[in-house]
DNA sequence: CGGGCCTCCTGACAAATGTCATCGCCGGCC
DNA sequence: GGCCGGCGATGACATTTGTCAGGAGGCCCG
């Protein structure tokens, strides 16, 4: 039986190689291409076309879960799994509904990763149970989709009349919405509750 | 020759697992304690005495520069390095005033971080020359330390009477130096304010 | 068709925040 | 000693922000 061609990406390079090297200890797991960034990886699955993606989270130039989007699109048989540092609840979603097929977090060890990559290349599915919990009892967003994109933009700080601009609404409005997604994360003020939505993934 | 004995303290079990592996390959080099926190990096090192203490920067429990701050005074033959992904300017620094001897981002390769814990085993130093770079053009920090401390308290949007009281300070003696502090980054406000001290790593 | 929800807006008011001037106290430095 | 800078505070003021009420239009669904 021929092994399992795998892509590894992530911008890392200690992780990347020290993963590599793992993951050849097995045989039946064939690193065919790494990458150290989002277009790199979508590059070298183009030119590798791999059986499962193994993508970072957080990647220069375009997330795990934007690959990933491409990815299904353009590689419909190049399964792809997300291994990520911070998992918040929002993120896994989003994964899920890129048909993302796996979704750990980095503190798993190799060895269970090795047998991730097995199980999703079997066309099975795998979601680290603390991050499935969290995701649950987080919920859906409450916020609707100017809430979201109002706080989005509250993100960096920036004053009311700055967000008014950027959105092109009326600074009325955008402390209306401000307040109301405030209130819906029972945070005091916007900065507050922009750090709450971005800890739940809502932004 | 007996081997260097090193201490790995990363909160990531992937990470750590990797790094144990590919080091185990080099001979003169021997893991002899693995950690996932602070504090548990704290206690290995007091059990097993290594010769050099790989840290990450961030951990659960106490940051990478404390740890090694603590180690430098219980166990001065040990030499501390810190592994990080995010490089700040300011950690840099705090890092090296800790007595760090070496700092080196993620992004490098294993075999890299080998030579340099031979190289830190053998009285010597290294900072990543991008990471000293930085820290040069980004300068010394030009809040006073009542600013930063106040500056850090506000740094997840709390409001000015929360951070008054937990500063054990004024309201007003709060805004002066949230005032004065974000007149210095050139912000125009406390909350980009905190954003600008946190990517210069002032805070 | 009516009700409910979202999207925008306006206006008004209260609270929080930013800014400035000013003061006293202390410690270091020329 | 005089000067400067940091620390801590007060008070006053303008601005920004949060909150509330309400209105117009649009969309979907029973």
């Amino acid at each position: 039986m021929s092994p399992v061609r795998v892509l590894l990406a992530d911008d890392e390079h200690l992780i990347r190689g020290a993963l590599a090297a793992l993951l050849a200890l097995e045989d039946d797991l064939l690193v065919v291409a790494e990458a150290a960034s989002g277009p790199e990886a979508l590059a070298m699955a183009r030119a590798h076309r791999p059986d499962v993606a193994v993508l970072d989270l957080q990647m220069p130039g375009a997330d795990g879960v934007s690959v990933a989007t491409t990815l299904r699109a353009e590689l419909p048989d190049c399964k792809t799994m997300i291994v990520t540092s911070h998992g918040r609840p929002g993120h896994l979603k989003r994964a899920l509904a890129a048909g993302v097929r796996a979704f750990a977090p980095k503190t798993v060890s190799a060895q269970r990763l090795a047998e991730l990559i097995r199980t999703v290349h079997a066309g099975g599915r795998y979601v680290d149970p603390e991050l499935a919990a969290d995701a649950i009892s987080a919920g859906d967003s409450p916020l609707t989709a100017r809430e979201a994109e109002v706080l989005e933009l509250a993100g960096d700080g920036a004053p009311i009349a700055e967000i008014a601009e950027r959105a092109s609404l009326s600074q009325g409005t955008v402390r209306n919405y401000l307040s109301s997604a405030a209130t819906k994360l029972g945070a005091e003020n916007r900065h507050t509750a922009v750090r709450l939505a971005r800890e739940r993934g809502w932004v």
